[in-house]
DNA sequence: CATTTATATATAGATAATCTATATATTGTT
DNA sequence: AACAATATATAGATTATCTATATATAAATG
C-alpha cells in the first residue's frame, strides 16, 4: 500500500468481502479493491495470489477456469467463496467491527454515541475532520 | 494480541492517542488500552517498550522520570507529546479515518441493505455509535 | 517472615504478513 | 514491431508484533 504498512492484517477479509459479493478472479479484484475503496487499498498482486492460495487450502474457497472470451486463449481462475469461507468471513467482520470500534474508544470520537465518547469529547479532545 | 494479528499497524497512533490526553508512563499505556478498548487491545510490554524509545527517537514524544511515590525508589518514565508527536498523530488520525471508511466501502455496512452507495450515507460514513 | 503476585522497564529472537522484484504468457494499442 | 495492459506466480526482503526472558521494587498473602 502506500503509505500504511499495508493491509494491517485485513487482506484475507477484504477478499472474502468481495467474493460474498461474487465469483470473482484475482486481477479484477485488485481492481475492484482500488476502485471500491477510492484508491485507499492497492494490493500488490504478488501479496494476493498467495493469499488466494491459502484460502483455497483452508477450504474458503474454490477455483475453476474460464477463457477470457470466445476463441481466446487466456484462462482466469476465478474464486468461489464456500459455506465455510462465508462464516469465517462473518467472523472476521464482527471481529473488524470490535476493532475499530475499540479505537474510536481510544482515539476518542465525535458523535458522542455512548458515554464514553462523550465524555472524550467534552474532556476537550479535539475531533478531526469531522468524518468519524 | 488475542486473535487478530495483533495491533494491525495502529500501536503508534493508539499510543500517540493516549498521550494526546495526558503524559503517562509505560505500563500505565497498557492499562488504559485495554480498559478503553473493552480488553480488545491487549498490547505486549515487549511491544511498547521498544515503540516508546522509537517515538522519542523521532521526537515525536519526550520523556522525564519521577518516583511512584514518597519514599520509594521505584522509577516511573513519564512520557509527554511533542508538538511534532502532536502532528504525527492528527495524520494518522486522518489516515485511520480514511482507512476504516475503505473497509467499509468494501465490506458494505450493516443493516443497510444494499450494496454501499446507500449505506455510505450522503458520502458521510455512519457515526462509529450507530454502524461499527 | 518468606513467598508470591503486581508493578515497571527492557531486550533478543521468533513469527507472520505484506511488499519488492522478477518471471512468464496472452491480448490490446500505437 | 514495440509497448502497455491483462493475468497469474514465486522467492526473498522488510517490518511489526509476539514470546520469552531478564531485572528490580512494592504490595499482598500465607
Amino acid at each position: 500500500m502506500s503509505d500504511k504498512t499495508a493491509l494491517s492484517g485485513n487482506a484475507a477479509m477484504l477478499i472474502l468481502g468481495l467474493l460474498f459479493r461474487r465469483d470473482m478472479y484475482g486481477y479484477e479484484m485488485l481492481e475492484e479493491l482500488r476502485s471500491r475503496s477510492q484508491n485507499v487499498f492497492e494490493m500488490k498482486a504478488g501479496t494476493l495470489y498467495p493469499l488466494l492460495h491459502s484460502l483455497e487450502e483452508k477450504g474458503y474457497v474454490t477455483v475453476y477456469e474460464e477463457t477470457a472470451g470466445e476463441g481466446t486463449r487466456k484462462v482466469r481462475k476465478y474464486y468461489h467463496i464456500t459455506k465455510k469461507g462465508k462464516k469465517v468471513f462473518e467472523q472476521k467482520r464482527t471481529e473488524w467491527d470490535v476493532y475499530a470500534r475499540a479505537v474510536a474508544n481510544v482515539l476518542g470520537v465525535k458523535n458522542a454515541g455512548d458515554d464514553l465518547a462523550g465524555a472524550l469529547f467534552l474532556g476537550g479532545f479535539k475531533p478531526i475532520g469531522g468524518v468519524l
